[in-house]
DNA sequence: AGCTTGAAGCCCAGTCATAT
DNA sequence: ATATGACTGGGCTTCAAGCT
């Protein structure tokens, strides 16, 4: 490469170093199966032990069919893969075997799970060990050894200690895991891939009473370092805080240069405090209740209100009556009862208020992946589009800020939880 | 008509942050 | 500790306007 671009190059290196493919040697990967379910085999009769080499199949496996009767399947299920191009047995097994075990499934925790041990397994082929490699001498025992390179990798800026520390927990939960359902040898157990630990962590309770909780941790845990003392004012570098009114103002003056989705988008967020997931959840039906005396309406959200929130919470919002009101106006318009025909759930009232140009949602609801689980919803529809849309889980990253003059980044990318008011000069967004 | 170009819309990987 | 939401930056696809 050209000297010229030196500068450029190396800025380049240094972004891709914190990338995991390059900061080790291997070619694994990871992978996202939009529709994972599970299947039971059925040998059938025709091949039976009195018939073990089948003329029919060469692969030497008996004659079988799928039963798929199983309900619904797991959108966006991982499956890892070896540098070699073959599926990682091991990990995948505790994957699926987490999956059939558990009782509710969230395809970005298990995303995390398997991105985790991707590093792991990259790791692994990066040296060239075996993930059952534990001599006597800990210190030569796999599990020690990638904990010492996380805690290098730490140390020199690679990765954030909350990333390690996740890291190594996913790493020792996969070993918990796979000794407890015997998917390894029982003559392995005594390998001793980490030592098991108690650990106290005191907490206060809703009602002011300290409480001491025994957590199970293990003696390869990464410390992250104690919470910041949170003060009654926060300090503004690298933390959330409010918008100062003038900020308020610039904001709502260039929301005005925007699409009319993204002014009522923000102004919900805004004047309700509502975050990105309960915002792209909201259905039409939602905004039909009736105002309360001051001119608000009182809209319930989280734990069946079909309204997503963090872990399901169930508060209140309370919305302004001129908010509804041009929400409303809004969802009637003929450029966005057009996205809803092209959306997933056509045009009823309960669709989203807020959806893409293509039909998609800005941040898919709990409720869509239950109905496109229930396979009835989705044939239906199907049938009814004439075509089979495919489920894509949005979780608001499609909401950006416009490029509407630097002013106005600088500010959209406050509210887009960006504190450094200087950051805008980071990077332009295109 | 076919090609080029740029914007908009979107998806993805990786990492960090927060809630309980 | 653990589950899961949020944010950033890279990059692909589609569409339409301008050009040949």
């Amino acid at each position: 490469m050209d000297t010229t671009f030196g500068v450029a190059a190396m800025a380049q290196n240094q972004a891709k170093c914190r990338r995991g493919e390059a900061r080790y040697e291997s070619k694994a990967r990871r992978i996202l199966l939009p529709e994972f379910r599970f299947v039971t085999t059925r040998f059938l009769s025709t091949s039976t032990l009195s018939n073990p080499t089948n003329d029919f199949n060469p692969d030497g496996l008996p004659e079988h069919e799928f039963d798929e009767s199983h309900e619904g399947y797991y959108p966006n299920f991982p499956v890892l893969i070896q540098g070699n191009g073959e599926p990682w047995d091991i990990g995948n097994l505790y994957l699926t075997q987490k999956l059939a075990s558990e009782h509710k499934y969230e395809s970005r925790t298990y995303r995390a799970i398997a991105d985790h041990l991707l590093d792991y397994l990259r790791y692994l082929e990066d040296e060239g060990l075996d993930y059952l490699h534990f001599p006597k001498l800990n210190q030569l025992k796999v599990t020690y050894q990638y904990r010492r390179r996380l805690v290098d990798q730490v140390q020199a800026g690679e990765v954030s200690v909350s990333t390690a520390s996740a890291r190594i927990n996913a790493v020792i939960q996969f070993y918990r895991s796979i000794m407890h359902w015997k998917l390894i040898d029982e003559d392995l157990f005594m390998l001793e891939p980490f030592k098991d630990v108690q650990r106290y962590i005191n907490t206060i309770t809703d009602y002011g009473i300290p409480r001491s909780l025994r957590v199970k941790s293990h003696n390869l845990a990464i410390t992250t370092p104690r919470k910041q003392p949170q003060a009654e004012y926060i300090y503004d570098d690298g933390e959330l805080r409010p918008l100062t009114m003038q900020e308020q103002e610039l904001l709502l003056k260039s929301l005005l240069q925007s699409s009319r989705e993204y002014q009522l988008i923000f102004y919900f967020a805004l004047f309700t405090g509502a975050r990105t997931q309960s915002i792209g959840t909201l259905r039409i039906k939602h905004l039909k209740g009736r105002l309360d005396g001051d001119g608000y309406l009182r809209l319930p959200i989280g734990m069946g209100t079909e309204i997503d929130t963090k872990k399901g919470k169930r508060m209140q919002l309370l919305v302004p009556g001129w908010l509804v009101n041009d929400l409303l106006i809004y969802s009637k318009s003929q450029e966005v009862s057009k996205r809803r025909i092209r959306s997933y759930y056509g045009d009823i009232e309960d669709n989203y208020m807020f959806l893409t140009l293509n039909g998609n949602p800005y941040y898919t609801s709990k409720k869509e992946l239950l109905d496109r689980r229930d396979g009835q919803v989705s044939r239906y529809v199907g049938y009814e589009e004439g075509v089979h849309r495919t489920l894509t889980i949005q979780d608001g990253g499609t909401i950006r800020r416009a490029d509407a003059g630097s002013e106005c980044n600088t500010v959209i990318e406050l509210t887009m939880g960006r504190s450094d008011i200087f950051s805008s000069a980071r990077s332009s967004s295109r």
